[in-house]
DNA sequence: CGATTTGTTCATTTTCAATTGAACAGTTGG
DNA sequence: CCAACTGTTCAATTGAAAATGAACAAATCG
């Protein structure tokens, strides 16, 4: 007997929503959560976003919960971030007033989206700071000043190579 | 009276290491702390290497101790970190046996071990996970074989595009 | 050689963000 | 209108990662 893809735990309980995860839901699952780790983010966001990316079909919100065994407060905000990025989309599914969800697979827009929203605003905030810094060096003398001057200096330049570079790499990753 | 650079806080103590920090070594460290928030690090590194990149000179481990008013335990983990990634190198100092350190400040050369040691080895896993993923995808059939089959590619694709922009982006900030 | 200084390690504690779950508000269908 | 369903919010809890500090090892000095 070849093994049911989306293992039913439960026999008698079919043709509801499934229980458990496959292998295939598993990884691509893990796989996320990794990626999600290396950018910061919370573990459950990955674990809907690789659930509704290798999802066949748009899921609802109180399928996720079961599905991934997560609270409906954590699916709920979840979400919200999801959309929010652009990493998601609401679906409209015929005989059911649930909200229904999808991934968005383009990795130009999930990039593009995620460096603008989160990134972006910490480099102006950045941008700020380094001149509040600027103006506390003015205050100070001698080699001292050269000193702090040329570090500050330095910063900036850093943090204008980095606004370079950010546009070109979305570029990149889309094409 | 101008104020003091280097705060002196007890001013009977003086001569041996300045007590607190001067407000320009504040907002460096402030903004080190927000871009290691980014990164995923944890603060007493930022704050460690912040100190030592807005210092005149190389400090040894007890003076980062008290400046920053962290523990011993810490300042030895965390220079051992910055030290692996070489944000920081160890210096000689005449008529001081202890170890003194100071901040690497070329960003091509931060920016490049920091993606070698910390995004390098992760990208890796991902290849290794990808190709399980691709082995458990294998065993299905029909619709559902295409459709995760797809996905599956996609998941490739991007972990490639990924791979080549990294060297990209480590050139174009040395530049 | 002790005694002191320097530095590391690691079990415990602390901290802080993520998660939970219960209360609440809004909709829909009977 | 009310009962069931859907979804949000937020105070309380949990858990994972970071910081502490005491025990330890190693080097240096007198």
């Amino acid at each position: 007997m070849p093994a049911t893809e989306h293992s039913e735990i439960l026999p008698g309980l079919s043709d509801s929503v499934p229980v458990g995860l496959s292998e295939v839901e598993r990884e691509v699952i893990a796989h996320f959560v990794e990626i999600s780790r290396a950018l910061g983010q919370p573990r459950s966001l990955a674990e809907i976003y690789g659930l509704l990316f290798i999802s066949p079909r748009p899921l609802a919100m109180d399928e996720v919960c079961q599905r991934l065994d997560i609270s409906k407060g954590s699916v709920s905000q979840g979400l919200k971030f999801l959309r929010e990025i652009g990493a998601v989309r609401e679906v409209e599914v015929k005989a059911d007033r649930r909200a229904h969800f999808e991934a968005v697979a383009e990795l130009r827009k999930l990039a593009g989206r995620f460096l603008r929203d989160q990134i972006g605003p910490r480099l102006a905030g950045s941008e700020a700071r380094l001149k509040k810094l600027s103006n506390a060096a003015f205050g100070l003398e001698g080699a001292h000043k050269q000193h702090v001057d040329s570090r500050v200096t330095m910063l900036q330049s850093w943090n204008k190579n980095t606004r370079r570079i950010l546009p070109l790499a979305i570029k990149l990753l889309g094409g």
